[in-house]
DNA sequence: ACATTTGTTGCGTTATAGTGCAACTATGCA
DNA sequence: TGCATAGTTGCACTATAACGCAACAAATGT
């Protein structure tokens, strides 16, 4: 019971909704950096976001070189693909807009890969 | 955006998931008694639960006498249908014990209302 | 009027979850 | 080897939310 309470929770937070609207959308793996600049927030809590939607086990991570994508699960469960219909039938702007910012950081990939990190300084975790 | 992730935390509490799949499955109203029984949860926080999700505008409320009849409200968007559709899909076995549960009220139920109560004594309101 | 029944609400407690900061790892490059 | 870049994690703080208890309201019956 608790497995499908934790897929909603997952969705309950704006953030994360935005992560699994751009990853159902666009049918593509995105790596942190896009992500942090695509939703405006900082590293830290995007990769923590990116933890909690994995662990509940929407999300799929690979390592490539110093980037990390994530990718959904491949679904099995009906529940699940319904889900992601669901999540797709939500008419926010907000929405919208990330879908926009996405394509942006897509037109920036070199042969398909993100080289180029983060673009918003004021996002980057502040290294020693 | 706010609002789409309110459903979403509407339904990440097992309770209240509970509630929705009495309501989605039987495709009638129940009163509190009823939830509570079925549910074996004290009748404060069923009564609590049932309040957060009319908030959320998951559900109407009408009242008869002494008792209050909840059930969904009329689904206006596609999200929600979906939403519901998705619900429907959970392979849980409590949500199928609760529906067995849920016919046992149904049969005590006169002239299709419900007029004998809470029938579990551990889970009334203390009253003074 | 009063007791009973059905349901709601306020309060204190506890548990959980999100955030920001700073330290940390890991990979690649000069 | 040393540094920059990409990402992760631990900690303290804050906010939110669920729970249990007890008091309360509202409708009904005698």
């Amino acid at each position: 019971m608790n497995t499908y309470t934790d897929f909603f929770k997952a969705l309950s937070d704006e953030t994360r909704l935005r992560m699994l609207n751009l990853l159902i959308v666009s049918e593509s793996e995105l790596c942190v950096c896009e992500f942090t600049d695509i939703l405006e927030t900082p590293t830290y809590n995007v990769s923590k976001h990116l933890k909690i939607l994995k662990n509940t086990g929407l999300l799929k991570e690979r390592k490539e070189g110093r980037w990390v994508y994530f990718g959904l699960s491949p679904v099995k469960e009906k529940f699940l693909s319904l889900l992601f219909e669901t999540i797709k039938e939500i008419p926010e702007p907000q929405l919208k807009i990330d879908l926009i910012e996405l394509q942006k950081r897509f037109d920036i990939r070199v042969k398909g890969k993100c080289l180029l990190g983060i673009q918003k300084e004021h996002l980057k975790p502040i290294n020693k």
